[in-house]
DNA sequence: CATAGATGCTTGCGAATGCAAGTATCTATG
DNA sequence: CATAGATACTTGCATTCGCAAGCATCTATG
């Protein structure tokens, strides 16, 4: 039995925390985000009508229903998404992106792409990174929520 | 500018939070470990003497001594490691894996190869797999602690 | 139309974690 | 040898998160 699998698994490990230790900082700093407020954000953006439910965006972010709920309370605050009711469902309670979000998740965009080129500036062929890419994703062939 | 790496990134978040939910609900139930506690005892095995002092530990897992700390505090109730004391440098706390957390993680990571086996079951070659841990190798390479 | 089950959201509670401060110890400098 | 700074560990506090329970609403069935 090889252990190349478990390799990559450890691998994949290390490599994630090293990319939420050098994007959480200048995230926090410049735009006042947590990684997964940004991606929240940036499903948003994605989404039809630019809004999801709670419960969509849970899965998305592999998250807890409740654990959005509180995430968004202090977004919709300072003003970067909304409530939204459904006028056919009245359970549904939309997060939608706010014209002010629209703009931020755009400067996050910006920023998180810039720092992605730099982690791959050194030592990397664009063919390389093109198919470290398409690796992953065939791994997370059936999820949710593309983003890219 | 192309927006390959930042698509890369995005998949690299998405495939550690699959691997996350598949790992952690077999290894809390068979072993009664989470995934880092696994993680953890796997440093101390690959360690010279099997014992890292905290702040060691704390580097590899990518968390903070105090966490480190707590951690080791139930798993030293249970007899999987150890506390050691430095003859040379009374400040140093050593945590030390014991007999009993040796035989654990031989278990724990015949559970964490197998799974990972089926994570590339279907659908993978042998290379691509390899091709996928070089890659992921490559961008942690300057990290403590390889595991693998 | 009435009821049972399913779904979406929120909240209480406990667990995990980081930061900052405090203590103990070591090392370098004079 | 004395002192200042560095290092290792621990603890208090605040934050984040998931689970379970509760509430409101919707859907299916009779």
């Amino acid at each position: 039995m090889s252990k190349t699998p478990f390799t990559t698994v450890i691998n994949l490990l290390r490599a994630q925390a090293l990319i939420q230790e050098r994007f959480s900082g200048e995230l926090g700093s410049v735009h006042g985000l947590a990684l997964n407020e940004a991606l929240l954000l940036m499903h948003l953006e994605k989404a039809p009508l630019r809004r999801l439910t709670r419960v969509d965006l849970a899965k998305r972010l592999h998250a807890s229903p409740s654990t959005v709920t509180r995430m968004a309370a202090p977004m919709e605050k300072i003003g970067l998404v909304a409530r939204q009711a459904d006028p056919r469902d009245a359970r549904l309670a939309y997060v939608v992106l706010t014209e002010a979000g629209l703009t931020l998740v755009g400067d996050v965009r910006k920023t998180l792409e810039r720092r992605s080129s730099e982690l791959f500036r050194d030592r990397w062929s664009d063919a390389e990174v093109a198919s470290l890419a398409k690796l992953l994703g065939r791994l997370t062939a059936g999820e949710l929520g593309d983003l890219a």
